[in-house]
DNA sequence: TTGAAAGCGGTACCAT
DNA sequence: ATGGTACCGCTTTCAA
């Protein structure tokens, strides 16, 4: 009575092997597509491939894993999954790329933490992964662990300066020039002022100001004034409506991120002065933030999706050795004068 | 010269147990700590460990889960991970409950196509997953797909009414309750409007707003008008504005999520009418935007990183088959008037 | 106290 | 055109 002898449920391809009145190494080709470099006849293979279908035969890619040594996992060592949508976005954009290559993402968080991120990349590499990536949530430097030998190894909005990896990083510097671009094709090229400290002092963020200044500079603009404070609403609030205190009156405000851009918001809006009417808002970060005030935000966006597409994309190609940085795209808003005030969607307008 | 025979890089158990001259089984045994089962020589075993550390030996995890058949992987399979923070948190919430179990997750993204699902669902089985979570951004019904026998299975913030597997959902009922109480605490029992639809009829949702009735009905309260739209700012903000401008004047709108209490903001402002001092707002979800908001928003929030880390023990414990529901507790605010209006940090308050 | 040997489910070399 | 067999690295039964 017994079938074809496996006690477990699942069928193996020995079993179909047995059902088709073949060998498994037989099976094993036709099922693996590799058909031309055996020369099977066309009707062992139909035999193979409908006993395949009538167990409902699916491969152990656990077997598969241990012989071939590839598991088609790709190890995402994150600082904070939850933090925020931005860590969101590049696993989201890295998982659309390895499932196109047929691999899976395996995740694990550090919250930032030095002996968690050894014990993760341990435990990655243990399984085998194909591949590791490391995502940071804010653009930062970061020091990769030990043990990584033989693994390939790409970082996403982060970098080890001292590792031989290749790095996914925005285009900090093309996007202040693109703001830049965005003023001055708006007609915006006075009382321009700009809010939010520009962080990293590397060849990683930092050069946000320096792109807008210099391209500005190219058609002879200067910024009014340049007000410094933490990436976030209150001290934005606060250092805007102290400048505005003083008298300071602005046509149009660069904001280093869009915390920044919802606390000038309501700093402008303490006085009043109207958005886009008597001044313009432009931004940095593409965030859904910027989606829900009104107007709507401006601002030149983190490509996070693409960059984590990219990653996997380079993590994958073995000929790939290269860094890249990813373009910063203008996501319109309702924040700038004409001719970028074009709404996307029916909103209210104020008075 | 050879040393211990192994052509790759990575020293197996077979290379650990010839360093220490005894066989792999003792080599296993030690290394698993099962040094109790089997009567193992304390010489022996300081040599095994030494000649483990010595040759920096991992255990493959590919090979014990083909012998073990466990994996020790919990596959996650969500409608949108980069869908706002909400499946985020249930992702970090989870993650760190796989991680305390020694157990890592493996994440699949299905962008609501049930195609896509099932195809996740071989691949994870394939891969030979302990087990399976489905998590949805926003509570709903969902059907499950075929091939999950032999698979443990929880649904999270989602559920399948036709299928045998436990859930874990955010108790609605006992959130609106809260927020009645909330209101009852502060004194705010007249002129209560509510905003937005209570979507999900089920026995999902769609009983928030029957736990809100209820509870302020056990207080004699009753709810003055009841505003039907969908959860989005415009909608909202449409929806009270229409209210107010017939002459509607409320003491506490209730929103039934944070992005609607954003356009009761603005619908308010337009009065104006000062929150909280002439009218206080509740909300639901607990979500980032509320923080963002000032006065910052009061919210009976949905508690999505405990949900992820409750629904990874249940799973991994093979005695729970029972669904549960968590409670929702109120995250305080500036927005409801005393005694909810203490500030946990300095803002700028309005004139 | 310890080791030999048989797999777990595939893959791939080498015969036939 | 197809099948035998060794092996991937580890666990576990059984014997010594």
């Amino acid at each position: 009575m017994s079938r074809t002898g496996t006690r477990s449920g699942k069928p193996t391809l020995t079993d179909v092997a047995a059902r088709a009145g073949v060998s498994a190494t037989t099976a094993s080709y036709i099922l693996n597509g590799r058909t031309l470099e055996m020369r099977i006849s066309s009707d062992t293979e139909e035999r193979v491939q409908l006993a395949a279908q009538e167990l409902g035969y699916r491969p152990n890619r656990t077997a598969q894993s241990l012989r071939t040594a590839s598991t088609r996992i790709i190890g995402v060592v994150t600082d904070y999954v939850a933090g925020g949508m931005f860590s969101a976005r590049i696993l989201a954009g890295a998982n659309a790329a390895a499932r196109q290559q047929d691999h899976v993402l395996m995740i694990g968080e550090t919250d930032g933490d030095t002996r968690t991120t050894t014990e993760l990349v341990h435990e990655f590499v243990d399984r085998q992964v194909d591949g590791l990536l490391f995502v940071a949530r804010t653009t930062s430097s970061i020091r990769l662990p030990q043990g990584l030998a033989g693994t390939r190894v790409v970082t996403v909005n982060c970098i080890d300066t001292s590792s031989p990896y290749p790095s996914v990083l925005p285009d900090d510097r093309g996007g202040g020039r693109r703001a830049a671009e965005a003023l001055i094709g708006a007609g915006l090229t006075d009382g321009i002022v700009v809010v939010g400290e520009d962080t990293t002092t590397e060849a990683l963020a930092g050069v946000r100001v320096d792109g807008l200044v210099e391209r500005l500079a190219e058609d002879g603009v200067r910024v009014a004034a340049r007000l410094e404070c933490p990436w976030n609403l209150d001290d934005a609030y606060g250092a805007l409506a102290g400048w505005l205190d003083r008298g300071g009156r602005p046509r149009a405000v660069v904001c280093l991120n869009d915390r920044v851009a919802w606390g000038v918001y309501h700093a402008l809006a303490d006085v009043p002065l109207a958005v886009p009417g008597e001044v313009s808002v432009i931004s940095f970060d593409g965030s859904e933030l910027g989606r829900w005030m009104r107007p709507t935000l401006a601002s030149v966006a983190l490509p996070f999706f693409e960059m984590g597409q990219e990653a996997v994309r380079i993590l994958l190609d073995p000929a790939e050795k290269e860094s890249v940085v990813m373009d910063m795209p203008l996501l319109p808003g309702d924040s700038m004068a004409a001719p970028f005030a074009a709404p996307l969607s029916g909103v209210e307008r104020e008075g």
